[in-house]
DNA sequence: AATCTTTTTCGTACACGTACGATGCAGTGT
DNA sequence: ACACTGCATCGTACGTGTACGAAAAAGATT
């Protein structure tokens, strides 16, 4: 109980909703992934423990939130590094989305390899491609491709497989540092530039679609 | 006389730690992976709840344990189903790997998906590769491709970006469950045979080698 | 103004993982 | 026989996520 019970009463419930955001973004950056605790959190905001629950359902909704806040920046970014060649402008992409991961560990672990089971009330799968700003412009930039020639197929299957490689680029160079992968951006760079020679080898057939041969 | 005493210790400690990893996983088929708790495995074994830690660093250690058995039978169901063709018998590994992390996925996570600077006692990264059944049997396969001609390069750095592709599709299918992937089984094949395809057009250079182009 | 209803806040409690240090016992040296 | 040493065992305690329900505040109705 840190602030007046006065200047609670004030505040209006989306504005403590992004200050807690706010207030764990930080303290993530702070103490890493382990020290964002709803304890901890509470403090910060001058609240009851159990009063983060009024705003978030549980721990694995505030995570969320980061990802989203998260998406957003790394959108920023992202757009911050446009290229003339459209490829070369999805390498920025890629390489954008390392560094950021690369960056932020702590972060990049909490926001993508932290599990989320059930998706917070009212969130669709739908939210999750077009409330995403970085994914957004993942797509965007594939589309640009395809409508350059550059690449054939579904941009929305073609995005999210270069997620697929980018994530498991990232993640696997988070969780084993000390694996021979050799130089992290070089290894970077190989993968990315494997995939994107191989998405423009291939038509990519849309994710519903379940082609069977083989 | 010394010597025989202390060998005699080590064996009765290394049955007790075998008996609290049977019952550990009995626990978790019988209550599924929340019901393993140490309270609950130290009270099934008769010992206070601090005395499994005189057998384990801690739970993820149990966990490993307990993963390390699955990847025994998993590198034996692979053996069990091997491929005329060395590039189907490698997209074996990666089907049964997938099979495994999608059906294991909380295995999946303290193993792969949790920062190694402490691995268990013991283990190193030549453990994670050599010690790692399925990953030995991941490297022998390619090895097979590269001696067969189906692939040209380093069989490690092949390996390992089978590994990444791999790892980065099922971690985000675990971690991102309500994301429109679509069915998970054909995400995973169309994952596994676009990086085939990919490896089977180029000549991969070792990891070490940092090529500088672009 | 008074009463009832709804929403927001949070005090308490539980099971959890586990750090720390005490206890007791087996093995060794004298 | 006796003291000493090392180690297996475990009692206690802390901080965790969060279920439950009480308390308080805000709003609605009379």
């Amino acid at each position: 109980m840190a602030l007046s019970v006065q200047k609670r009463r004030e505040k209006q419930k989306a504005e403590l909703r992004s200050e807690l955001v706010a207030a764990a973004h930080k303290l993530v950056q702070e103490e890493g992934y382990e020290g964002l605790t709803i304890r901890k959190l509470a403090k910060r905001v001058g609240y009851a423990p159990m009063s983060v629950y009024s705003y978030f359902a549980d721990k694995q909704d505030i995570l969320f939130a980061l990802a989203e806040d998260a998406f957003e920046t790394l959108a920023r970014r992202i757009e911050e590094h446009p290229a003339d060649d459209p490829i070369e402008a999805l390498k920025a992409v890629m390489t954008e989305y390392a560094a950021f991961g690369l960056g932020n560990p702590n972060e990049y672990r909490t926001v993508f390899m932290t599990e989320k089971t059930k998706l917070p009330e009212g969130r669709s799968y739908a939210d999750m491609e077009e409330g995403n700003p970085a994914m957004k412009v993942l797509i965007k930039r594939v589309e640009a491709c395809v409508a350059a020639g550059r690449l054939k197929g579904d941009p929305r299957a073609i995005a999210t497989m270069l997620w697929t490689v980018g994530h498991g680029t990232i993640s696997l160079l988070i969780t084993f540092p000390f694996y021979p992968f050799g130089d992290a951006q070089a290894y970077v760079k190989r993968m990315c530039d494997f995939t994107l020679a191989g998405l423009q080898a291939q038509d990519i057939p849309p994710l519903t679609a379940t082609p069977v041969n083989c």
